[in-house]
DNA sequence: CGGACTATAATTAGATC
DNA sequence: TGATCTAATTATAGTCC
């Protein structure tokens, strides 16, 4: 401490927001604090309640990691028993709708753990959100005027078959449009602003069967 | 203020030893507390590393719990695959599976891999249900949520699709809930939100166990 | 990449409602 | 069983080795 103004060692923890560190070292480096971090808290987890976790990352440049009590492999196996895959029986047609919202709901039963979870980081992400404006706030406002109006049963469907949407877009953002477009007649509510773009994007397309997929949900969804 | 000393609120947060919990009462909340907090870890570092991460979780109840992304599924299809893996077992209950994370973050060889093409990855996203408020708001969240991450050419897609999915939905409400529960193994497809945060309840030995989820086929629309 | 360090952001034990 | 609250324990972002 020879020098006058002694430089601050640190400026201690930062606060930093939960989505992609652009910087290639610092990621590199929070990947590997974090996987200890992440291990560190699987172990204890399963000391503190006798249970049994397995957690498996892969780096970014493809290295797998694991940890795993009693062994990641057994418990992977346990995970993907078909002993507990539902077998919606013969899809019945004639069954009416209820009965499949009724099997949903018992199904994920504890699927609640999760709305937990994500509570959490939402009110993050909300406050992020709140600066977002433009095509985004459309989107919401038009689904916001349509999910106004439906049931409980179609707001299920509907959830099922955003969660297949969206990890359609976040893929193949150029496909869905073009897929989009061939499949639905969206001469209705678009968005404003949008329906340009779909006749822009539009060229060829090859139908698809819609596949909707389940959300989550105690029990709505 | 009536009583002369009042009594501390609470003695805050204490110190505990990383052991069984023996109360059984104490051991379920930790279970649940620190059970979402692991997966929210996990969450985390799949965003801010845009690594690939799965985890299960087992109650000693015999539930599971899991966490994957992009799903746990695929990943431990990618695990399984013979490639220059270093996993570790944690001995959880009596063990202190401390030094084995060091052990683990310690076991890295130079392997480099070809998954990096794959991460398809996505920004934050995250989804909160107000149970208070209905299933309605819940949708809203999640599409609040979702599109808040999103680029614009993927906010075009997302709108074109959703225009077809409402219509699908308003036309066949039941049969697209059919669907998503046949489809759908649960499997691929988690999207974002529901995705990152995509639980698999299981039930070892009896009853049946939650299967479903979001996932239509390879493409979805 | 794994450690070491500092100061601060997050998590969570314990008790309550 | 879940949500809250308080206070203390941990986890870590940033930086250098």
């Amino acid at each position: 401490m020879v020098a006058a103004a002694r430089r601050r060692p640190s400026l201690g923890r930062q606060k930093i927001e939960i989505r992609r560190i652009e910087s290639e070292e610092a990621r590199q480096v929070c990947f590997s604090k974090r996987r200890a971090g992440l291990f560190k808290k699987a172990s204890e987890l399963s000391i503190l309640c006798s249970a049994d976790v397995a957690a498996v990352v892969f780096s970014p440049a493809g290295k797998a990691y694991s940890f795993g009590h009693p062994s990641v492999e057994l418990l992977l196996e346990r995970f993907e028993a078909p002993e507990g895959q539902v077998h919606v029986q013969g899809e019945g047609v004639g069954g009416e709708g209820q009965s499949v919202v009724a099997e949903l709901n018992r199904q994920y039963g504890d699927l609640r753990a999760m709305l937990e979870a994500e509570k959490a980081r939402r009110e993050e992400v909300e406050e992020a959100m709140d600066k977002e404006r433009g095509a985004r706030s459309q989107v919401l406002a038009w689904v916001e005027a349509e999910v106004g109006g439906m049931e409980k049963e179609e707001l299920m469907a509907f959830g099922a078959a955003l969660s297949v949407v969206q990890h359609g877009v976040a893929t193949h953002a150029d496909q869905m449009l073009r897929d989009a477009m061939v499949l639905g007649r969206m001469s209705r509510a678009v968005p404003q602003g949008l329906e340009n773009y779909y006749f822009h994007l539009l060229q060829t397309g090859q139908g698809h069967t819609a596949g909707a997929g389940a959300g989550a949900g105690d029990r709505l969804f």
